[in-house]
RNA sequence: GGUGGAGUCGCCUAGUGGCCGAGGGCGCACGCCUCGAAAGCGUGUGAUGGGGCAACUCAUCCGUGGGUUCAAAUCCCACCUCCACCGCCA
């Protein structure tokens, strides 16, 4: 039995040095409260019983060392105390056992605590943080992203559902490029900051999947191949984290930068958002993602913003920056800032970046280490920040539209597609 | 997909049931020596959890998970990964 690793999933000293805090987080969450005290209650029963079986592996091993030497009598007498040692072994064994599996599966269902500042409350209750530039006033009737895609031959969702079925299409031609477009421009960005460029697997294995959170409350969103137990990811968070799993990390903060295409169920979503390329199966993203010291989260956490932000300059888009309330999070993430692009046709505002401050919260799962100043090994903090290229596509295109149904491209995007201007092709 | 070989404390390696509480070498750290360095010599050298102000101490970890046994790195079973060859194939 692993007696040390199992139940390193939450920092079980300080939640019992300090209870409230995860008591507070969960109700700002909306989540259960009760969980707090079944924790306290399973951890202490789990640590007698460990203890129990550590004395005892500790006399069956002298026992163990004398019955070499013994002889005769002496011997069959220890051989009998050892027999009977032995089952006791077992017994308290698969007890600590038992209830580490118990803690363990409590412990999965236990969000990460929130940080300080986060908005109370669901979905609706998230803060502005700020407004960049202004929604475009249109002289004439605004087109839809789809009927743009399609005048412009950058967009075939009839074609996507025939090979495919609903929520997936083709990115033809322009849209094809304008996709590469981004990417490059989002991946050049990252890599001039200092982040090393990575193209990772998509799909990964259960503890890669578990490690990053995305098992608990949404795996339905997930898709999974039971034949071979391998996972497609919802994005390159999953293998960008584990990429350090079971590691010890020499120096922080390390900054990668991953481009993959994604993939999600959209479970429970009918009926939502199924015009156009706005929620879709498969999408391609970049994703930012830095491993770095716990006390450092923070401020890292501003700076991938800002990077998001720049970005967003990039492609002259208008948008604001909201802070996600606590019941929004999604269940590693401690805190969560999303910049929305406004989009005209739907009078409102869309998810176009987010980036989550997850605490140490998948380096527990993961087992993602580093040395603090005192030479022990403590988990690192994890932040990602991402930019899914079809909501961003969606945007571009409404936003940039002229009236003869052409998009002007942003000047950052001229020098990948070659012009200022995208026509329609009928 | 098939056959064979291998996985031991950063790296290499010893280890075929109790003397393994894992030995040796390299590397690394510290010390001695030196004007300084190299060489040489000496000491130390992993992870996780628990106990102690501390020196220290207890348990767990020899790819992973089971099993046999009083006792497993060592025996048995399954799986994973890597290497080699064969087959098939974008």
């Amino acid at each position: 039995m692993r007696t040390g690793s199992l139940v390193a999933v939450i920092d079980l000293r300080a939640l019992r040095e300090d209870p409230e805090r995860l008591r507070a987080s969960q109700r700002a969450r909306g989540e259960d409260e009760a969980v707090v005290d079944r924790l306290l209650e399973l951890d202490e029963r789990r640590r007698a019983a460990l203890t129990r079986f550590e004395q005892l592996r500790s006399e069956q091993k002298s026992i163990g060392k004398s019955v070499s030497k013994a002889k005769g009598d002496e011997r069959e007498q220890l051989l009998a105390r050892a027999r009977d040692l032995a089952q006791q072994v077992k017994e308290s064994e698969s007890e600590a056992g038992r209830l580490q599996e118990e803690l363990t599966a409590t412990l999965r269902t236990v969000p990460n605590i929130i940080e300080e500042g986060t908005p109370p409350g669901g979905e609706q209750d998230f803060v502005v943080l700020e407004h960049v530039g202004e929604p475009r006033t249109f002289d004439f009737e605004p087109r839809d992203h789809l009927e743009l895609g399609e005048m412009l031959g950058a967009i075939d969702t009839e074609r996507g559902a025939k090979v495919s079925g609903a929520r997936f299409y083709y990115l033809t031609g322009i849209g094809a490029q304008l996709q590469l477009a981004l990417l490059n421009l989002a991946m050049e960005q990252a890599i001039d900051s200092g982040f090393t460029a990575m193209y990772p697997p998509v799909l990964v294995k259960p503890e890669a999947m578990e490690g990053t959170g995305f098992l608990g409350a949404h795996s339905a969103e997930v898709y999974q191949l039971p034949q071979d137990e391998l996972y497609l990811v919802g994005t390159s968070e999953v293998p960008l984290a584990a990429y350090h799993m079971n590691e010890i990390i020499d120096r922080l903060p390390r900054r990668y930068v991953g481009w993959s295409s994604c993939f999600r169920r959209e479970a429970g979503s009918y009926g939502k958002d199924t015009r156009g390329i706005i929620r879709v199966h498969q999408f391609d993203k970049v994703e930012m993602f830095s491993y770095c010291d716990p006390a450092d989260a923070h401020e890292e956490h501003l700076r991938l913003l800002a990077w998001e932000k720049e970005m967003l300059a990039k492609v002259e888009l208008p948008y604001r920056v909201i802070d996600v309330a606590a019941g929004d999070l999604g269940s590693s993430a401690a805190r969560k800032y999303d910049c929305e692009a406004w989009v005209p046709t739907q009078n409102a505002y869309r998810e176009l970046t987010s980036t989550s401050n997850c605490t140490d919260f998948q380096a527990r799962r993961l087992a993602v280490r580093f040395r603090d100043e005192g030479g022990r090994s403590q988990p690192v903090a994890t932040l990602n920040g991402t930019l899914a290229t079809t909501r961003w596509i969606v945007a571009i295109l409404e936003n940039h539209q002229q009236a003869d149904g052409s998009v002007r491209v942003p000047k950052a995007l001229q020098r990948y597609l070659g012009r200022e201007v995208i026509e329609p092709v009928r």
